[in-house]
DNA sequence: TGTATTGCGGATAAAATATATCCGGAATAA
DNA sequence: TTATTCCGGATATATTTTATCCGCAATACA
């Protein structure tokens, strides 16, 4: 019962592409580049946030990915549903119906407490992470990251970034 | 990232057990007939709740699972965190220090935005099931049962339930 | 029109984890 | 002593995660 390593990724991602001037994007190998992870898998996570409408992608020569709208309006669980899929985190095989004191269908009307207190709790993780915009996370990185390392990742973003057309 | 089925079934075998008379047991075998499930996978699961000190084990012939401490006392976080671990679901590999921009360990002296947003949320979830007690649950399903399943459950563990020394 | 670039989706494969079974041993009551 | 019951480790299978590759479509530019 873990989070895949994906989602980490897909989320310094999207990071990286808040800090792009408007209108500019990044290659996905510039991208997988920057932040030291596998191209090819990488790859994949960013398939995925473009699929969710969270980035938009631009093929062709000076193509990329960008933000397909403003950081404030993308949460860390839209990046995370987005990778690691909305469904829940619990999956009920309905044991109650099971052996020989199982019970009837007609006593079975809504879904189980345990089931039910498990997707409860799984609302509260959702609302959590719905409640922390991405330009939270840049704002925090940018608040440990010295002068100098400012600087590097400007010029990087500098050399690496594309013009698509509109 | 799903919840492996053990915490289902220990979390109904919970249930079970504490619907017994104080000082009987349910054996393994039994717990797994009533539930419907694989007798060998749900000793594993037993064994965690053991060790957890959620259910006392009693080993030899009159011997079974009995709750270790009153239902109230037992919450479905506990259960969760039994089988499935305590671990934090997010597991951030630091992808901040990686690649050509890099930060440097001093630049890092906390767990980065992301990591730390993750586990505000998995404590709201952590919270959220640890506010269930195994009552509410036996309340839940008691709530449900016709009289006559209610019965045919009191009867069956008549029949299975042992009388362990204390 | 051609060519280089870039993302998309599917096929594939290796590694890790979840699911499941079995067995020898220890503990226990009768 | 015997039958029972739990414990822990070894093992096997299935599923998921992690990762790579390739052909294709889209795009910009010469």
């Amino acid at each position: 019962m873990k989070i895949g390593k994906g989602v980490e990724w897909a989320a310094h991602a999207s990071a990286v592409l808040a800090l792009l001037p408007p209108g500019w994007a990044l290659p996905g190998d510039a991208l997988a580049q920057f932040l030291g992870v596998p191209a090819a898998y990488m790859a994949k996570q960013l398939q995925a946030l473009s699929r969710a409408g969270i980035v938009t992608a631009q093929r062709g020569v000076a193509g990329g990915y960008r933000l397909a709208r403003e950081a404030a309006d993308v949460s860390l669980w839209d990046i995370t549903a987005a990778v690691e899929g909305a469904g829940p985190l619990f999956r009920c095989t309905e044991v109650r119906r099971n052996g020989p004191c199982g019970a009837s269908p007609a006593e079975c009307p809504g879904p189980c407490n345990i089931a039910a207190a498990f997707h409860s709790a799984e609302a509260s993780y959702r609302d959590a992470l719905a409640a922390v915009p991405l330009t939270e996370l840049v704002a925090g990185g940018a608040k440990t990251a010295t002068a100098e390392r400012k600087q590097r990742i400007g010029e990087w973003i500098d050399e690496h970034a594309t013009r698509p057309a509109e």
